[in-house]
DNA sequence: CGTTGGGTTGACGATTTTCAATTCGCGTGG
DNA sequence: CCACGCGAATTGAAAATCGTCAACCCAACG
């Protein structure tokens, strides 16, 4: 049986563009990697000869200034296609948030695929065109609301991109990755995300001790301060 | 004489990827229209029916929150095609900031070009790669950088990608839109950037009067502080 | 010549950062 | 089993950058 075609995550990836005759090609020309956290996926202006489907686990995209200064662009968990880009070197970096796996395309075989299936160009504009949006919220986030509002808005769409039912507890958050990770999405310090998580704590808006999951008590107040609605 | 044949930014835009002898299709598909400064061509939020692509003049792209605080997230200019979306409504905002020309497709017509034209999603994917890493990059500015840092970032970023050679001065830099723009694009208020600006201006690295233009005495001192060198 | 919209400048205030101290969580080893 | 140590997170006080409010300037235009 051929690794592709048992592949669970299949029909959430960009791979769903492939028939199942060819899935034997797929298999052969991507590399299935193992990987544990904090470990350099990509490096930022290196040349790009690799992507990557995540297909377990949570990656972190971001971009540097030369004095340390990070932005985490998005956070890339199972489904995710990164790598792309028209220069010949990647525009950012890539770290793993906790243990992923990936399939690891090269560019070669990439470029076999892009040319033979119409439909994986098709399902990658797709997915390129949603980042897009996504990051255009993210500017909004970056660029005109408070701090509350960012948190908020965060752990917002954590839930509901994450619906995370494994535990028996409603509207339960998982963030794996670190308070620094969060602040550098959010464009905070490490200190603002720890004071405005225990004012929604002391607030009643959230509940829980756990540094790596929370639980929303009241998604429609968090919605509201989310889009900049003073209180809720 | 067929008006998309006779297209002076054919090869600076999507079009490019239509042949000479189909391009009959692609003037019947799409229709030229001339706006003037400040018109709405894409409401927030409203069905995606139609896409452009940008012949002449500057586009500014936003997305608002329901207090009205908003966040301009790119200036659209010659070749830049619009309103692409995964969802059946666009995501963001569009409004002339100059007289602007633009192509209309509507969306059936549009389909039909991308079935039958490889070619033409090859370059819509390469568009929208390219968007993205500026929006990345856009997001460490938003999230990351000073006033300062910003606006020198800003002039920078138009000096480079627009020659603007059409009169003598060296690195004349031109700003068609208003300092309200500037500021949603940046994140900050009218009065900071306006304060930055002439801060700049002290500092010997621009210099000019004109509300809608200025000239870049030191490009290198420019580019270390929109990188985050303190002075220059 | 007054009005209007856009831009600049100043004084003050507030949100967020910076610096610093403490606590918490957790794996290690005595 | 518990003490230790280390990184991560929290909390507090002080500082700074940027925003708010307000006055003023300037050019275009009817």
């Amino acid at each position: 049986m051929h690794r592709c075609l048992v592949c669970e995550i299949r029909d959430q990836s960009v791979c769903r563009a492939i028939d199942d005759e060819d899935l034997v090609v797929l298999a052969k020309s991507s590399k299935q990697l193992s990987l544990p956290p904090n470990t350099t996926l990509i490096e930022e202006g290196s040349a790009a000869t690799a992507f990557f489907n995540v297909t377990a686990g949570t990656v972190k995209l971001f971009k540097s200034l030369p004095d340390g200064r990070r932005q985490i662009t998005g956070f890339a968990d199972v489904g995710h296609f990164l790598g792309l880009t028209n220069a010949g070197t990647y525009s950012f970096g890539a770290e793993t948030v906790d243990t992923v796996q990936v399939c690891r395309f090269m560019r070669p075989q990439l470029e076999t695929l892009l040319a033979d299936y119409p439909q994986f160009e098709r399902r990658l504009l797709a997915e390129v065109t949603d980042e897009l949006a996504e990051a255009q919220e993210q500017m909004l986030l970056l660029g005109r609301k408070t701090a509350r509002e960012r948190v908020a808005s965060f752990l917002l769409a954590r839930m509901i991109h994450r619906p995370c039912q494994t535990t028996g507890e409603e509207n339960r958050v998982s963030l794996p990755m670190t308070r620094v990770d969060i602040a550098d999405y959010l464009g905070l310090t490490i200190e603002t995300v720890s004071r405005t998580i225990s004012a929604l704590r002391r607030d009643h808006i959230i509940t829980g001790t756990d540094h790596h999951g929370i639980r929303v008590l009241s998604p429609s107040r968090l919605q509201g301060l989310a889009s900049g609605q003073e209180n809720a």
